[in-house]
DNA sequence: ATAATTTGGTTTATAAAATAAACTAGTTTA
DNA sequence: TAAACTAGTTTATTTTATAAACCAAATTAT
């Protein structure tokens, strides 16, 4: 069976991290995410938009302390992509010998 | 343990479909390639020659029936920044639940 | 024999993505 | 009250991936 197609979406090294993450711990704000992933705040908020858009996070604003505080959290819908493109990956990182 | 760099050149899904059938098999010619990423023509030479930059793969022409041919196979160089890939892409693969 | 098609690619142009830089809005500290 | 910091967003730039166009030669059809 040949190479699976992997969703670019999540094939992204940054949105990866963050969708790794969130599959831990099902909630992380904004500063944990961008520690964690050693990203700039910039990229993080552009990816993070980007995984709520297709609807594999939720993102939720409050106020913490006084400052403001985004809290994400994984879909199901997220955890399904995520496990489908982690099944698809396997196979390109176990290369099978044609004998 | 955080999560580790993933090499940007193996991190891209014709350039790792690439390098996970040539360590299978050892040799593998264009057209084959070709076939087994279903990429075009124009993309896998891009990222062949891309490949042949960073030391990761040798590429060798001859002719076979009178039509060129372009072999490829793994440098031992190819090989440690493979599996290298693979150990650091696991991580983000199986996420750690923080208790 | 020559025109059309196919093989096996490369090069160039365009679209998409990642990243960095600049900016916003407000808070805290000196 | 000015400087520095928190917590981001928006915009611009760079990089990457992809597609389209092209090239050279071989084969096939007429």
């Amino acid at each position: 069976m040949a190479l699976k197609e992997l969703n670019p979406l999540l094939h992204s090294q940054l949105r990866l991290a963050v969708m790794s993450l969130l599959a831990g711990v099902k909630e992380a704000d904004f500063s944990f995410l961008k520690e964690e992933t050693n990203s700039t705040a910039g990229n993080l908020s552009v990816q993070l938009q980007k995984l709520k858009e297709a609807d594999y996070i939720e993102i939720e604003k409050s106020f913490k302390n006084n400052y403001p505080q985004t809290t994400c959290k994984m879909t199901d819908k997220g955890l399904v992509a995520f496990n489908e493109y982690v099944e698809n990956l396997k196979e390109y990182l176990s290369p099978k010998s044609k004998s």
